[in-house]
DNA sequence: TACCAATAGTTAGTGTGGCAAATATATAGA
DNA sequence: TCTATATATTTGCCACACTAACTATTGGTA
């Protein structure tokens, strides 16, 4: 009985999170701001973390490895980022954000939290609190389920 | 500043919801379902609706347009769906389940339920309902719309 | 009747997400 | 050294999301 009603969680959380994906990205649009939404996410890891691998930075930011390739490849046509040839290990790049992708973070970073900030009208701290629990036990829930067997 | 802090939200939220997504899709993969997590969604709005155009459709699965045609080409090839010419409105369609598409609905629902259960392992019934509170309040603050139930 | 705005659905283009397989390089062990 | 295995990244394929533009049809109104 209480399984039907659980099941909704799936599809709420599915609508919110494409909403809120959504918002933001018309806010990008509307502001001339140049990235993506995801572009933008991969952009601000780079600038808090400094030279990362693409493995690195795939695991900070929780996207595989052919997605955050073809992030990459816009970023970098773009001019924000760069792909420096890592010195020991012939495999890899370390991933370093240019003057021009520094000056888009620094650009950005205030409009983008003014924007974050709209999704929690009528929401208090601890709502933040209790909601940031349950996603993360949802997502260690099914985490490793995928990996194993 | 608390600013940063709850900019956080869209990051997890878009996080967990792939993780949903990605674990349900392999189960269904495993379980041979024939089908993907959208398309089930379809499926199962049209067997609980009865005939419904694309547009009503649309607005109870909160998908836009050319998504659901496109998943509605790939439920016909399959064999699930059919879409029969409105008999007032010739621009429109009315779709409906094939047989096979009821006896696939038939056969998946009990199996998905039980998909669905996974991810609320340590969580309570108040938490579901406190889940459900925070990402309907999120969706209106960034729609503007109300939502039913 | 003739026009025109609104509606139903599709097509095209770009970006993202996931999986599997391929390439190149590194490293551990025989 | 030679080989097997592991790792870093890319490529290909398919599905989905969003926007914009397009076709066909409808319905109201001048």
């Amino acid at each position: 009985m209480t399984q039907e009603l659980f099941a909704r969680y799936s599809f709420l959380l599915d609508r919110t999170a494409r909403k809120v994906k959504q918002y933001a990205q018309h806010q990008f649009k509307t502001g001339d701001f140049d990235v993506t939404v995801d572009q933008w996410l991969v952009l601000k890891n780079l600038s808090e973390n400094g030279l990362l691998s693409q493995t690195e930075l795939a695991n900070l930011v929780f996207k595989d490895h052919p997605t955050l390739t073809r992030i990459i490849d816009l970023l970098c046509k773009k001019g924000y980022v760069e792909r420096i040839p890592h010195p020991q290990d012939r495999r890899s790049f370390q991933l370093h954000l240019t003057e021009s992708g520094v000056a888009k973070v620094t650009e950005l970073r205030p409009k983008i939290l003014e924007i974050r900030e709209k999704a929690w009208e009528n929401l208090t701290e601890s709502d933040f609190e209790e909601f940031k629990r349950i996603l993360n036990t949802i997502y260690q829930n099914l985490d490793g389920q995928v990996i194993e067997e």
